[in-house]
DNA sequence: TCAAAGCAAGTGTGATCACAAATCATAATC
DNA sequence: GATTATGATTTGTGATCACACTTGCTTTGA
């Protein structure tokens, strides 16, 4: 009997192989149109259909479907009265109201996180903030896309301290939700000559490395917000403008 | 050239007229699977097949699939490691966890609703207070699946007024993760000898007719972590049992 | 000339089939 | 007699098809 032996070795195994895991074509095209809805890449209003998704992703209508409906049951997008799916589109009410919500969450996410956050973490978005000062560096091309990527890792870095399972999902939503209206604010910040954006994270750093709860919520909600108030004023712009 | 009339004509039909909408077979899967899930007909650890729910809804497996998909996004059901689903299981952390989160949403929905709520929305709640008394009333037979519903009803009244669109389906989300642990809840107030559910409603009416936001939050947040902290207390209990 | 009817292409939804992986029960082996 | 191997059944996944509804365009009739 040389059960023990054998578990042992077993044991041995597994701690040099890592779970293969399997990956459905679902989940790829999920995780494809959420990184395309978080990065901005669809504009508000814009209405998808399933075949024209699955040609563009190069699969049957079968897994583009299924990631459609569990996008709309997150509202990353909306399923109008005829049928079609289209990204929602931009109103007051609704970045007011994403606003609030990504306040609320994202202040309590971080506030649990300060409590948590070791060496280890903050040392990781120290990191971020380096590359961030670096893409600044050579200026002259500006890579919207690297610059949302970087903005992503930074937040959700922190939220993952929360240790919270319940969170992180919701805050995932939100991001989903006013992805599309964030990457229109970047634009317009763009051609308005941006202020630096990193400042704020600097100060979030500097929060959480001092496990100063209180001033990491509000560095944060300074730097969620920023997005949210430039876009308000401009639709309002746009709106007076249209109604002359 | 009778256009104005004709227009007219089909502007009365129009006010007669309800539109009648259509309703996937998804969609009632998806309701029917949430209404199971917020009223705690699923135990916590089932595991859930697509091909038996279908026959149980008399349906095939396409609709149902899609709509177990939506749950898994919501984090009302659990995918597994071996592509099977099943309803999360209950632990500490989760409780703590859920309870938290609720406590932050629906607390900031309530204080919202405060200052929205008319006469209308209160007498509605105040109706499905007395419901609840008159069921008590005849109090021999305990009817578990109405007091839930019940409970959904008054909560929801409320949340609605809160105004947000993006509030309420995070609540949605939240019931629906708490729905199977707070059946179990439920069932042990029964056979523990309940206190009186309604007493935490009225002081939530009686705040929200005086539009004192705090003390609704306050009330709300009793309301809501009594099943959590009992359950809590029950699952230590049933540990320390376990380990001897 | 213009509006309304009719036709055609496109789209979502549900059913069915094929296939691969997982699970379970039975049999074979040490 | 316990453990491993093998086979059958079950299950999820993706593809394809049929059907109904929507949409946009063309054609027809006044």
């Amino acid at each position: 009997m040389q059960k023990a032996a054998i578990e042992k070795n077993n044991e041995a195994i597994a701690a040099q192989l890592a779970p293969v895991g399997r990956e459905t074509v679902q989940d790829r095209v999920y995780s494809e149109l959420r990184r395309a809805l978080i990065g901005g890449l669809f504009e508000p209003s814009q209405v998808l259909t399933i075949r024209g998704l699955a040609d563009a992703l190069v699969t049957s209508t079968m897994p583009v479907r299924e990631a459609l409906g569990r996008l709309i049951t997150e509202k990353a997008l909306e399923a109008l009265p005829n049928r079609s799916v289209r990204v929602p589109p931009i109103t007051l009410e609704r970045l007011d109201d994403l606003l609030r919500a990504r306040i609320l969450i994202e202040g309590e996410a971080i506030a649990l996180a300060a409590a948590r956050m070791g060496p280890r973490q903050i040392a990781t978005i120290e990191t971020i903030l380096a590359e961030w000062d670096e893409m600044r560096a050579l200026k002259h091309k500006k890579d919207v896309d690297r610059e949302v990527t970087l903005n992503q890792s930074f937040h959700f870095e922190i939220y993952r301290s929360c240790g919270s399972a319940v969170l992180i999902p919701m805050i995932e939503s939100l991001w989903l939700q006013s992805g599309p209206c964030i990457r229109v604010a970047i634009y317009a910040f763009s051609e308005a000559g941006e202020v630096d954006t990193a400042q704020y994270h600097r100060r979030i750093v500097t929060a959480l490395s001092t496990q100063d709860a209180q001033a990491a919520r509000e560095s944060l909600v300074a730097d969620i917000s920023r997005p949210f108030t430039f876009l308000r004023s401009k639709l309002q712009a746009n709106a007076a403008k249209d109604q002359t």
